[in-house]
DNA sequence: AACTCGGGGCA
DNA sequence: TGCCCAGAGTT
């Protein structure tokens, strides 16, 4: 343990240096514009999520005001991201229990914002930590397939991952840390050719040792 | 555990 | 232009 935990430290110095700019994509003005960022950030990139939320958030920025909206309104809004239904439905209903059952307020804790449609383990994570700023290690794929490449982690499932990550790393390092597994992730360790050449982690990578040596 | 939702990006 | 990618819900 002592020696993943060094190993963990080495990985995120060199990391830092590559991605020193923290992700500021996701700066949204309420926890329930975060929220609703989230939601729609399922199997997308900020990137695209961007793009709807400016021109969405003018319209609309409270929970009562998506709580009243039609579900093909919504969608109408949201159509350039992909599975713009399901999202629509999900955002709705989930301000609605948000008026109905928190109160207004997005809820804070981990289990509360599991109970919302369309939230699971991961944008719960994001909203914790970034929407009210404690810790929490979200683990999306990028996460889950960098992590148990490099051998941080070797969990099946990304809860099992989500506490491997959590032992190896400061608990205020968490949301960073994640950004740059993201970063890493899309740049370099891709799921289908990773730019394993390129990498400033062959060292201390398990895959690449399996793989190239 | 497999299937569904739906676009954008890239070979 | 067809294949791959990214979460959560449902069956």
């Amino acid at each position: 343990m002592q020696l993943q935990q060094e190993k963990a430290k080495k990985i995120s110095g060199i990391l830092s240096e590559k991605y020193p700019v923290p992700e500021t994509a996701l700066d949204y003005k309420t926890p329930f514009q975060l929220l609703v960022a989230t939601i729609l950030s399922a199997q997308t990139t900020d990137t695209q999520v961007n793009k709807v939320t400016s021109d969405l958030f003018e319209k609309y920025s409270r929970p009562q005001d998506f709580a009243e909206l039609e579900v093909e309104t919504l969608s109408e809004e949201i159509k350039s991201i992909g599975l713009h239904r399901s999202k629509s439905e999900y955002i709705i209903k989930s301000s609605r229990m948000i008026i109905d059952i928190f109160e207004g307020e997005v809820p804070r804790s981990f289990d509360d914002l599991l109970k919302l449609n369309g939230v699971g383990r991961k944008t719960a994570s994001v909203v914790i930590y970034a929407a009210f700023s404690r810790p929490a290690f979200p683990v999306d794929t990028h996460v889950f397939r960098v992590s148990r490449r490099l051998g941080l982690a070797d969990g099946k499932n990304p809860e099992k991952v989500e506490e491997q990550l959590k032992e190896l790393f400061p608990e205020d390092d968490w949301g960073d840390m994640h950004h740059r597994l993201i970063y890493h992730g899309r740049e370099v360790c891709k799921a289908r050719s990773p730019d394993c050449s390129s990498c400033q982690l062959q060292d201390f990578c398990d895959y690449f040792k399996n793989n190239f040596k």
